[in-house]
DNA sequence: TTGTTTTTTTAGATGCGTCTAAATTAATGC
DNA sequence: GCATTAATTTAGACGCATCTAAAAAAACAA
């Protein structure tokens, strides 16, 4: 166990594994100094000290990845955001598109013991608000199988699992149209003009979404 | 509102707020730095900065008052201590002497809704695990009367509201001997030689406390 | 009242986390 | 291959929150 993380540090370390999700490379000082919002020669310094405490492995110019103690470290900071997540919408009746910026305090409180207790309390929930999968206490994650709904043919049946925006907007506009997760849906027609997609859900009413809204939601195939 | 405050000075003002609840008079720089244990030096620096926002009155070498906003800014911390306590004793199963170190944590977290929410979620508790009154979300705060066991007339009977000392060792001592909150009682006898206290708790069951015990424990009369 | 002790302030320093501006190095395009 | 562009590092700065050591002021006591 490292000893304690500053919020900064936890930030990065977070950002770090995020980007190196999706890219599989070696992270580059400017992709984090675009995901944390930062200048590049503050995320030179962090670097710098997160390799220190042997939490990544750098090679100057070369990138940026997680050590073993690194990884597991952001995996538990997703568990505790994700908790926490799961906890204000499920107990205290927040919408999924409030939660995320409180969980980004709430992730930063320090015990092991309440992270685990909240679990319980939950009842060790397998996924959050958004869909997203919740790491166990030993940081094992069970990615679920899932595809976008833009990549599906015509004729599928499926059902929304997830969601790859995590924007407001995005989440009100799902809330508005009640494509939310649990809702199952026919692929009718691919309307090749703009993409956009006509669904059959529920009631065998007929929803039209844009080509962007395929791309941002998660759904596993029936 | 005042803007967003550091996690430092917040803990600046509790301090202030709990000296000044004590003493009535003006705090001293020196009883902060022992409150806090930190450097005269350095509450000299924090004075500084605290006046400068407005949340206290300070007049060099003539000690410190919370203004308004810094009395309601502190009421509010104490609020978010106590309500984040209760849950985790209530929801989470902690006990009463395991959660002051998470609450010191968790009540820095912003966000007036989220307090609020909390409290309803608890069901507007009035007082906390250690019988310390929850100030309410317009920083009212019902004060309980009580007095200290140890000024109990022998005979009077009552029961046990809250502790004064909130050191582990108190309330684990408290747990082992069934002394908790609600637990009623009279006293029997009192000991000149040592002021210790013989007292008569549930089934006729008898009890000696030390003059210490009972000058931590908050009672009411019945 | 005058010396001693306590409190408070000042001075100067440090680490963290951030910035801008400039220099350096690497990558890209022609 | 060379020029331009992009990425990275260095240099120097700043605010916050802390410290120690020393000076100054106030309080206390004899
Ligand atoms: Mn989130
Ligand atoms: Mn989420
Ligand atoms: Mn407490
Ligand atoms: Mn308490």
């Amino acid at each position: 166990m490292p000893d304690q993380l500053s919020q900064a540090e936890e930030n990065y370390l977070k950002a770090i594994y995020k980007i190196s999700r999706q890219s599989g490379t070696p992270v580059s000082n400017n992709s984090i100094s675009v995901e944390m919002n930062t200048s590049a020669a503050s995320v030179t310094d962090m670097i710098n000290r997160l390799s220190q405490k042997d939490l990544i492995h750098y090679q100057k110019r070369k990138g940026v990845r997680l050590t073993d103690l690194g990884e597991i470290t952001a995996i538990h900071l997703v568990r505790k955001h994700r908790l926490w997540e799961t906890f204000l919408v499920e107990k205290l009746n927040f919408t999924w598109d409030e939660v995320h910026e409180l969980a980004e305090q709430l992730e930063h409180i320090q015990s092991r013991e309440l992270i685990n207790r909240l679990d319980e309390f939950l009842d060790f929930p397998k996924y959050d608000p958004h869909g997203d999968p919740i790491p166990d206490e030993n940081g094992r994650i069970t990615e679920r199988q899932q595809v976008l709904l833009s990549q599906l043919p015509v004729g599928q049946k499926a059902v929304v699992v997830g969601v790859k925006d995590h924007s407001t907007p995005f989440l009100q506009y799902l809330e508005r149209t009640g494509l939310l997760l649990g809702a199952e849906l026919v692929i009718g027609e691919r309307f090749a003009y703009d993409n956009s997609l006509q669904l059959e859900v529920a009631d065998e009413q007929k929803l039209l979404i844009s080509q962007k809204v395929g791309q941002n939601l998660y759904v596993q195939k029936k």
